[in-house]
DNA sequence: AGCACGCCGACT
DNA sequence: GTCGGCGTGCTC
C-alpha cells in the first residue's frame, strides 16, 4: 500500500501538518507530489495538496483519497519546498503558502448538496425542495427549521449529503463541431436523410464543399443560418461530434506588437551586462544591484540578459511594479520576445490570470513579465530573475503570507543557480547596503542614454509663495514654465502626491475635521456622489452645509484632489488641454492605457495625476515635470518616509527630458530644507544614502536592525492594550538584551472598522528565538482569537509600520 | 474552518 | 421531558 502525505485546505493552526491517505490501486503510481486531490476530512470532502509519498504510515486508521483534481502536478518539487520556506519565514500556514503561489482561479470552491436516495420515503412537505431534480443546495434549507429532520433522514438513508469540490473558475471552452465521417460516408448519409430535413442536408453540404474537419459551433450556426437541432440529429448518427475546446482568454490577443531587435549597448550598459551574462553562462547564483539613473537604459539590459537566457534554453522571470502602470514595459517585452511572453498583472481578470499562468505551466512561454505574484511562476529551468524598480513597496505583500518578492527571488535564484538582478535608480537602503558590503554586485549606470544630462531641478518654497500673497496651488514659477511649454508645443507632467492629503473636510474656524465613526481617519470627499467616504471601511455620509462642531459656514473641502487642481489649471491656463489620471478616471479596465496613449499621441498638453504616473512613463515630448506637493509623504509617521520621498521625487523628475529635448523639474514644497528634497533635486542618491544610513543607525532601524511587527486588534480598547502589553512583556523575557522592544503603542491608524489597533515593534540583529516566541504568542491567544475575535498579526520585516 | 458531540437552560 | 443554545475537540 502506498500512502500520500496531504496538506489539507484548512488554514488553521491545528491542521497545519500533513495527513496520510491511502492511494487507491487505480491511482497507484499515478499520484505525484504537487497534485491536488479531494480527500475525506471528518464528515466532509475537501481539497488537499499531495506533498509526499510513502510506503508505510504510523497512522492507525487511514482513509483513501476520494478523487484527483489534477492529472499532472501543479506545483513543482521546488515550489513545494519553497512553500515550507515561506511558512517558516513569514509564519503562515503551509496551505496559505500554496495558495499564494497559484492563481486565485484554482482556489477550491465547496458546495454542499442534499441528494434524494429514496423518493418514496421522502416526507411530502420536503417534496417542493426536490421537485425539479434529485439534488438541492444545503443552504436552501437554512432557516426552514428542517435541519433536524434532514439529519434524521440522512441517518435513515433517505437523503444523502454530497460535498462538491471544484475550482473557483473553470477553463474557458468553446463548443466545436468535429466531423467524424469520411466524404463517402457523408454522401451515403445524405441519401438516407429525409428530404424534408433541410438543415441537415445543408450541414452535410457544408462539410462536403469546404472540406473542413472542425469548426466552432457558433460560427457554423451563423454561417448556415440553421438551428441547433440539426446538429444534434447528425451527432446522433455519429457523423458529427460536439466537443469542448479550451481557449485562452488572451488580453493581448487583438494587439500587434512590432518586432523589435536588440539595440547596440552603450559602454555603460555593456559593462553592466557582462557580469550578468557570465553568471548566466556559469550557472552561478549571484545578486546584482543595477543602480541606474532614470533613462539610463536598464530595460534594454534586462532584455538582452533575458535573450541570453532563452538562448540557453532556460526561462526568465521579470517582475515589474503593478504592471498596468507601465504598459510601455509590457509592450517592449512583447515586441522583443513575442509569443514567448506571459503577462501577469492585477489589471487582468481572474480567468485571464489563470490562462496566463497555464501558458507558463504548460511551458508554452519562456518569459513571464508580471507583478509580485509572478515570482512564483512554475518554471523549472529559471535562468534569470529580474526585479525592476526594486524599491517599490508593491513587492511586499501586505496580507498573509507577508512575503517580499525580493526574498523569494533570492531563494529561487539559489535553487536554480541563476543571477537575480535588482534594478533601480533609487535602491532601498537594505539593498544598497548589501551591495556596499559586497553581498550583491553593484552595477552602476549613471549616464542617460540620450546625451541629455539629468534635468535641472528647481525647488520652490511654497511658504514664500503664500507670504507673497499667492494662495494658488501653483507657484508663479511653475505657472510660467507651463505657459512656456504651451507656447512651444511641448508637454508637461504634473504630479500630485495625494496620499494622506486627499480632500478631507475641515472647518476653517475651529479646525474640526469630519472623521469616520468606525475608523480613526478623516473622510474624503467624492465629487461624483457628492458624499464623504471612508477609504478603509467604505462608510459614507452626506456633506454638511455647516460645521457640526461650531456651526460656522467656513466649512470647506481641504487638501487638493486632482479634480480641484484640474479646475484651477483650466482657469489659469484656459488653452491647455489636460488629461487627468486618478482613481476616478482610471477605474474602468483599460482606461489607464487609453489615457496614456492619448497623451503619447499628443492629444493633450498636460498630464495631471497621482502616484500612478510616477513610474516608467517615457514620452519624448515631456520637458517639464511639476511636483505640486512634495512633502506630503514626509509627514507619514514611518521610518521610511524620507526614503519614500526621495524615491518619489527622483522617479518623478526622471520623467522629464528623456530624449532629445532637455528637461526641467519644479518641486513645490513646504519643507525645502529637508535633506530628501534637497538631495533629490541634485540627483544625489549616494549623498542621500549616506545621510539616511546615519539616521537609521542612530535610530536603530533597517538595514542595521531587522524588524518584526506585531499588531493586535479588537473591538475594545482595553482588551487590545492589555493583550499587547502582555505580549510585549512576554517577548522581552524571551529575547536577548540586544533586542529593542517598542510598545505597546497605538498603530498610526488607531482604529479601522470599529476595531482598535495596537502594536509592538521588535528591532533586533540576531534572535534565533524570535520565531518560536512569536509562534508561542499566537498559540497562547489562539482560543481568544477564535472566541473573542481577537486578532494578532505578525509581519516579519514589515515595509511600513502601519 | 466545519462539524459532531455534549452539556446546560427554556419551552411545548 | 425535548429543543436548541454554543463551548470543546477532532479531522489521516
Amino acid at each position: 500500500m502506498t500512502y500520500a502525505s496531504v496538506i489539507v485546505d484548512v488554514p488553521a493552526k491545528q491542521t497545519d501538518r500533513v495527513f496520510d491517505y491511502e492511494i487507491p490501486d487505480k491511482w497507484e503510481g499515478f499520484i505525484q507530489p504537487g497534485m491536488r486531490v479531494v480527500v475525506p476530512f471528518g464528515p466532509r470532502q475537501i481539497q488537499g495538496f499531495v506533498v509526499g509519498l510513502k510506503e508505510t504510515t504510523s497512522v492507525k486508521k487511514t482513509r483513501p483519497i476520494s478523487n484527483l483534481i489534477d492529472i499532472s502536478p501543479i506545483l513543482t518539487q521546488e515550489l513545494l519546498q519553497l512553500a515550507q520556506w515561506l511558512r517558516d519565514h513569514t509564519l503562515c500556514f503551509t496551505i496559505s503558502a500554496f495558495q499564494a503561489m497559484l492563481p486565485a482561479a484554482l482556489k477550491a470552491k465547496y458546495e454542499k448538496w442534499i441528494i434524494v436516495r429514496d423518493r418514496r420515503k421522502l416526507p411530502p412537505h420536503l417534496e417542493l425542495f426536490f421537485d425539479s431534480s434529485d439534488r438541492t443546495r444545503f443552504e436552501d434549507f437554512e432557516g426552514t427549521g428542517h435541519y433536524r429532520l434532514i439529519k434524521q433522514l440522512i441517518d435513515d438513508e433517505i437523503l444523502e449529503v454530497y460535498y462538491e469540490v471544484k475550482d473557483k473558475l473553470s477553463k474557458k471552452t468553446v463548443k466545436v463541431i468535429v466531423l467524424s465521417a469520411t466524404k463517402d460516408e457523408l454522401k451515403e448519409a445524405k441519401k438516407n436523410i429525409s428530404a424534408r430535413a433541410q438543415a441537415q442536408h445543408c450541414l452535410i453540404d457544408f462539410f462536403l464543399e469546404t472540406g473542413k474537419k472542425r469548426i466552432e459551433k457558433k460560427q457554423l450556426l451563423e454561417e448556415l443560418q440553421i438551428g441547433t437541432s440539426a446538429i444534434g440529429a447528425l451527432v446522433k448518427l455519429d457523423i458529427l461530434q460536439e466537443v469542448d475546446d479550451e481557449r485562452y482568454r488572451d488580453p493581448y490577443a487583438h494587439r500587434e506588437f512590432a518586432k523589435s531587435e536588440p539595440l547596440a549597448l552603450t559602454s555603460q550598459q555593456q559593462e553592466a551586462i557582462s557580469p550578468i551574462l557570465s553568471s548566466i553562462e556559469n550557472e552561478k547564483h549571484e545578486g546584482y544591484v543595477m543602480f541606474g539613473v532614470t533613462g539610463s537604459g536598464k530595460t534594454e539590459v534586462y532584455m538582452q540578459a533575458v535573450d541570453a537566457v532563452l538562448k540557453k534554453g532556460k526561462e526568465a522571470i521579470v517582475l515589474v511594479p503593478e504592471i498596468s502602470l507601465t504598459p510601455q514595459m509590457v509592450n517592449r517585452f512583447k515586441s522583443r520576445f513575442g509569443s514567448d511572453v506571459a503577462v501577469m498583472h492585477s489589471g487582468l481578470g481572474m480567468g485571464e490570470k489563470y490562462d496566463e499562468w497555464r501558458k507558463i505551466h504548460r511551458k508554452e512561454v519562456k518569459v513571464v513579465v508580471g507583478a509580485r505574484s509572478a515570482i512564483f511562476a512554475p518554471f523549472e529551468n529559471v535562468g534569470i530573475i529580474i526585479i525592476d524598480e526594486e524599491h517599490e513597496t508593491s513587492y511586499k505583500q501586505e496580507d498573509t503570507p507577508r512575503y517580499h518578492a525580493r526574498d523569494i527571488a533570492m531563494e529561487r535564484g539559489r535553487f536554480h543557480r541563476c543571477p537575480v538582478v535588482l534594478g533601480s535608480a533609487t535602491p532601498t537602503l537594505e539593498t544598497f547596503a548589501r551591495a556596499s558590503k559586497g553581498v550583491y554586485h553593484l552595477l552602476t549606470m549613471d549616464k542617460r542614454m540620450s546625451d541629455q544630462g539629468m534635468p535641472t531641478v528647481e525647488i520652490v518654497d511654497m511658504r514664500e509663495e503664500l507670504r507673497e500673497g499667492n494662495r494658488s496651488m501653483f507657484s508663479r514659477d511653475l505657472l510660467e514654465k507651463l505657459q512656456i511649454r504651451l507656447e512651444r508645443g511641448e508637454q508637461s507632467v504634473l504630479f500630485l502626491n495625494k496620499r494622506g492629503y486627499s480632500s478631507f473636510v475641515m472647518c476653517r474656524d475651529c479646525g474640526y475635521v469630519v472623521e469616520c465613526p468606525h475608523c480613526d481617519i478623516s473622510l474624503t470627499y467624492h465629487r461624483i456622489s457628492n458624499m464623504l467616504k471612508c477609504h478603509y471601511c467604505g462608510y459614507e455620509e452626506q456633506v454638511h452645509a455647516s460645521c457640526p462642531s461650531c456651526d460656522s459656514d467656513h466649512f470647506r473641502f481641504f487638501g487638493t484632489g486632482t479634480q480641484k487642481v484640474e479646475e484651477e489649471l483650466t482657469k489659469l491656463l484656459p488653452s491647455a488641454r489636460v488629461i487627468r489620471m486618478d482613481v476616478d478616471t482610471t477605474s474602468k479596465k483599460g482606461s489607464h492605457e487609453k489615457l496614456l496613449q492619448q497623451f503619447g499621441d499628443r492629444k493633450a498638453d498636460i498630464l495631471l495625476g497621482t502616484q500612478m504616473i510616477a513610474k516608467g512613463l517615457d514620452f519624448p515630448q515631456v520637458t517639464l515635470v511639476g511636483v505640486l506637493t512634495a512633502d506630503t509623504m514626509l509627514n507619514i509617521p514611518d521610518f521610511r518616509s524620507s526614503e519614500k520621498t526621495f524615491q518619489l521625487l527622483t522617479q518623478v523628475s526622471g520623467r522629464a527630458g528623456r530624449h532629445v529635448l532637455p528637461g526641467e523639474v519644479v518641486i513645490q514644497t513646504y519643507s525645502p530644507e529637508h535633506y530628501s528634497v534637497e538631495l533629490a533635486s541634485t540627483h544625489d542618491y549616494l549623498g542621500f544614502y549616506q545621510k539616511e544610513m546615519l539616521l537609521r543607525k542612530s535610530h536603530q532601524y533597517p538595514p542595521f536592525y531587522y524588524l518584526a511587527l506585531v499588531t493586535v486588534t479588537h473591538q475594545e480598547l482595553t482588551k487590545v492594550v492589555t493583550v499587547t502589553e502582555r505580549i510585549t512583556s512576554y517577548l522581552s523575557g524571551q529575547l536577548s538584551k540586544e533586542a529593542v522592544i517598542l510598545g505597546p503603542v497605538s498603530s498610526p491608524i488607531a482604529r479601522i472598522k470599529d476595531r482598535y489597533r495596537y502594536q509592538c515593534i521588535i528591532k533586533y540583529k540576531r534572535e534565533p528565538n524570535l520565531h518560536q516566541a512569536l509562534k508561542n504568542v499566537v498559540e497562547k491567544y489562539q482560543s481568544q482569537m477564535d472566541q473573542e475575535k481577537l486578532a494578532i498579526h505578525i509581519d516579519l520585516n514589515p515595509y511600513m509600520l502601519m
